[in-house]
DNA sequence: GATTGACCTGTTACAGTATCACATACCATA
DNA sequence: TATGGTATGTGATACTGTAACAGGTCAATC
């Protein structure tokens, strides 16, 4: 049942867990993703991952690139840039368009087009399983459209934040 | 049956039609609406509404700016981002995230959130109702998430861009 | 008529996001 | 080592968006 299993990987985002866990054990997946599709998993390219996966936040290029720059890689947009497209390409990462900015994937290796749910307070970034939203979308587009892609994203409050606003 | 006939206004983005028609009739009714809502519909914010209704495509903002300073508006960013700012606010236009560009509501006065569907051939923009996305998307949400705006947009092909790669 | 206050328009300056173009370095393999 | 593909570094630049402030318009009120 993978709609389940991502759905509770996805709750997990906003709620309490090992971080450095889900981590580790996201980076390890991605690293078998990387080495069965026979990409290259660079040292820019895996330090953007683990900045990335460092939280649930999508962070914005150039944030990406300050840190990457402290630690003695590049400091032009270039390289930010192409280390998240080369994640965003081989689905290791995603992109949230409402925040122009990059979310690692929280299970790589699935094809999936997720739902993202951005909590507009702590602005933490879960992605759920999109099966039905993409239907929906299909549904709705007149006869001759072709859907190819789906872009979903939510704001609204997660649960700690709605109980601390309350 | 307000689904169907605004499944028909969408389509009509991506079908021969009328279009001077189609932009004055949703002028008016922009009008109208903003009147109603005791909103003023300024030379700029006008101007601005009618360039977007030009077309079914999306626009840049400072494509917006560029047709509004040749006719002796400002010519500062600030000018465009606040009439389009307006028009959002108002429910006259739309923002398309995924294009970092606004399109006319071709159906102002009506609260939706509307799904859109974006031909990646001939950039044209089309508004398509999305209740069952909405309901789709918070369905998937985990049950502590309160889901407040929903942004869904699809790239494909449209029936005739289709047509002409065939 | 003068004053007030809300709103609208305009400007400067700047912050943040993204791409182009080119040079160089790395690496696998023949 | 020669070669070609891939990755990285760098500078420049384009595109997108916002903050802060000055002045103008207009209606309501004094």
């Amino acid at each position: 049942m993978p709609t389940a299993s991502a759905g509770a990987a996805a709750a997990s985002a906003f709620a309490a867990h090992d971080h450095a866990r889900c981590a580790a054990e996201t980076l390890a997946q991605a690293e078998a993703v990387a080495v069965a599709a026979g990409l290259r998993l660079t040292p820019v390219r895996r330090r953007t991952l683990e900045i990335l996966l460092e939280s649930h936040r999508a962070l914005g290029a150039y944030e990406v690139l300050d840190r990457l720059a402290a630690e003695g890689f590049g400091r032009q947009p270039p390289v930010a840039y192409r280390a998240l497209d080369f994640l965003v390409d081989a689905g290791l990462a995603h992109r949230v368009q409402r925040l122009n900015a990059f979310a690692a994937c929280m299970h790589p290796g699935r094809a999936h087009q997720p739902v993202f749910l951005i909590c507009r307070s702590c602005n933490a970034v879960a992605e759920v399983p999109a099966a039905a939203v993409h239907a929906a979308v299909a549904a709705a587009a007149p006869p001759g459209f072709a859907v190819e892609r789906v872009t979903a994203e939510a704001v609204g409050l997660c649960a700690s934040c709605r109980g601390a606003a309350a």
